[in-house]
DNA sequence: ATGGCTTGAGTGTCAAGA
């Protein structure tokens, strides 16, 4: 089973670039982030007559999520039980026995800021909800956009964002916290290429100077990870025209 | 230099992203 996560930042614009890499990359689930469209805006027919299957949870200009699938899509849950939040920022399905969480982990703009605290109260509700369906779902695996690069190495500056946001001791003991649920950081399971990011900033020709973050993980239980085969970033669609700012993260399990 | 791009909203210009 190949998984995948993708921030599309508008799956209004970016629609043809993910059925181009549905295509090429053929994951037999693919979660998306940042889709900034309402429900029922979204572009199902398209996905369908592209062989995939559908969940989704959004709102207008901003977050949004959903999963796409080979296969049927079961147990459906759109945020975090219990945490009322107007965001859209969570969607939850379980396909062929794998439980798969879809998540857009707050920015928090500045460590000193109140969309800051939003992402800590936030990051301690995900851990509570993450326990909770741990005891459910053995086979487990958690995607998405975390908004936290876990080490410097995963930083293109640390030392000009040291304690700054996405890189603050708090939010990555929040990532860490997750990881001791029982949780494996499935890129880190494997070798890979030093300066290795997820993410680049628009501007500045961030993405030419590789001036990146690996901010978008995908995070899979023992059970799982156990049978993991690989895991890459694939920078391909960071290339296209009028890419996303994110690029695609895929692994595969057995 | 709180700049630099991109998107969505909405039609002038701003919030938000990371």
């Amino acid at each position: 089973m190949k998984i995948a996560t993708w921030n599309v930042n508008s799956l209004n614009v970016r629609l043809p670039q993910v059925l181009d890499w549905l295509t090429e990359a053929a994951p037999d689930v693919l979660c998306l982030q940042e889709t900034k469209m309402e429900d029922a805006k979204f572009p199902l027919d398209a996905l369908l007559a592209a062989g995939y299957q559908a969940v989704y949870a959004g709102q207008k200009t901003y977050n949004g999520v959903a999963i796409l699938s080979r296969t049927p899509l079961t147990e459906v849950q759109a945020g975090i039980p219990g945490f009322d939040d107007e965001q859209r920022r969570v969607l939850a399905a379980t396909v062929d026995g794998t439980r798969i969480l879809c998540i857009y982990v707050p920015n928090g703009q500045t460590v000193d800021s109140d969309k800051y605290q939003y992402k800590l109260r936030w990051l301690r509700a995900l851990h509570a909800w993450l326990a909770d369906e741990l005891v459910r779902h053995p086979r487990l695996v958690m995607v998405g956009d975390y908004n936290i690069a876990p080490a410097d190495a995963d930083c293109y500056d640390p030392a000009a964002w040291h304690e700054q946001v996405l890189c603050s001791t708090p939010e990555r003991e929040a990532f860490f916290g997750l990881l001791a649920l029982g949780l494996s950081d499935c890129f880190r399971r494997f070798t890979q290429p030093e300066k290795s990011y997820s993410w680049w900033d628009y501007r500045q020709g961030g993405f030419r100077r590789n001036l990146g973050m690996r901010i978008d993980h995908i995070l899979a239980s023992a059970a799982l990870a156990e049978g993991c085969q690989g895991c890459h970033i694939d920078t391909g669609p960071r290339r296209n025209e009028r890419p996303s700012d994110h690029t695609p993260v895929l692994a595969t399990f057995c």
